[in-house]
DNA sequence: ATGTTAGTCTAACAATCATTAGACTGTTAT
DNA sequence: ATAACAGTCTAATGATTGTTAGACTAACAT
């Protein structure tokens, strides 16, 4: 009878591993850029706004989930995300927060206040729309995610240079502006940007990882 | 800029809160059970093998994660999971896990050492053999929890009542026995007895859980 | 060789969490 | 009324974490 005690705890200690590595909102953070695409330690330190110490040690916890993996490559370290079920479990969890925290809800809703909001619609037609060139689907991120991972018939223009590229941009299509996904707000500027310059923009809150398409390498 | 950061940090920190619900062994097991149909606070306290003090104070975190609800009725505190997302998260956590910590697979075939360890096959054929009769699907857990979900087609026998109730058993049709799920260890005693006594008996290490089938109430 | 870059490892402190004990609150039974 | 039951709440403990600082290492540049 003990015995089988013992089995137990030792299976459900094993899960909870994966339930420690997501109970830290920076190392949720970390998985989510991760998802973009492989990236060193000090980049993701930048973008969590964190010393790269602190990204080291939560980078540590995430290795011993196996939730990631690394390579050095020269003088840095490479981290990418174990294979694809590691971006289906984010946004599982992610989804699961949504249906059950209204304090989640209510703060997305606050983001969606800002114009240019999409309704979350077919990604079917969405694909079709964007292959007969009627409307333009626009990646914001910076370059190096968009060549690991992107949407379908995609068009990349990270935000830093959007506005000296904006010529690039045919004035008559509506504009699909996409960034990591729901949580991130490159997108959200990227469509303030435009609406300002007259464009039709909106925002699809949505990334590689909602769709899932993982990132090569 | 440090707008921006603040909203999210704010959002991570709400998906964290599912993920501290996840971090501890425990509640991963009080979640399990509740997927089986809503219990007390003794009886989860029983089946975990804990006070019902620290039973109580793992449910409170549970219930700060909106993951279950309470109702008291009479003296007693009824929970159930909030939803069927609740059961869907425990299921890919699980599967997340036993994908990528080899420690986990490890304890895992050590379990399935036993004989009548059945191979995860096709469950429409399954449930057809069952529905023709030509398979006894036998549920062995408690009658209340098959009474909440069961698999369809399945014969509720529970563990502690089978050795009285052989007799109900045919002996010439082989028997599938089935359980809470892969971490428990009632359909794989069930199998032993059975076998012994001269049974075609083989178990499946599937629940209702993991064919998304919610209790009722 | 020396310095710089990119990162890890160890140690330490503070903060959080798990667990238990003890007091407390309703509810039912007598 | 009183006791028993089922459970929660608070406070206290020890154990784990999060975070930072300082020493260290490996790769590259000069």
């Amino acid at each position: 009878m003990n015995e089988s005690r013992r089995i137990k705890d030792l299976l459900y200690e094993q899960v909870a591993r994966i339930g420690k590595a997501a109970c830290s909102p920076k190392r949720l953070e970390l998985i989510e850029l991760l998802c973009q695409g492989e990236k060193t330690v000090d980049m993701l330190a930048r973008e969590t706004s964190i010393s790269m110490k602190l990204a080291s040690a939560h980078l540590r916890e995430l290795r011993a989930a196996r939730l990631v993996e690394t390579e050095k490559q020269g003088k840095n370290v490479i981290y990418r995300i174990a294979n694809r079920g590691v971006a289906d479990f984010w946004v599982a969890i992610r989804s699961l927060a949504e249906d059950r925290l209204v304090e989640l809800r209510l703060a997305l809703e606050q983001m969606a206040i800002h114009p240019g909001e999409m309704a979350p619609q077919d990604r079917n037609s969405l694909v079709k729309l964007a292959k007969k060139g009627e409307v333009i689907v626009l990646d914001v991120r910076p370059a190096n995610e968009f060549e690991a991972a992107h949407l379908p018939f995609a068009r990349s223009m990270p935000l830093e240079e959007l506005k000296s590229r904006l010529a690039e941009l045919p004035a008559d299509k509506t504009i699909v502006a996409y960034c990591r996904g729901p949580y991130c707000l490159m997108a959200r500027d990227a469509v303030d940007l435009l609406r300002k310059q007259g464009y039709d923009a909106v925002r699809l809150p949505e990334g590689v990882a909602e769709w899932g398409i993982a990132p090569v390498r």
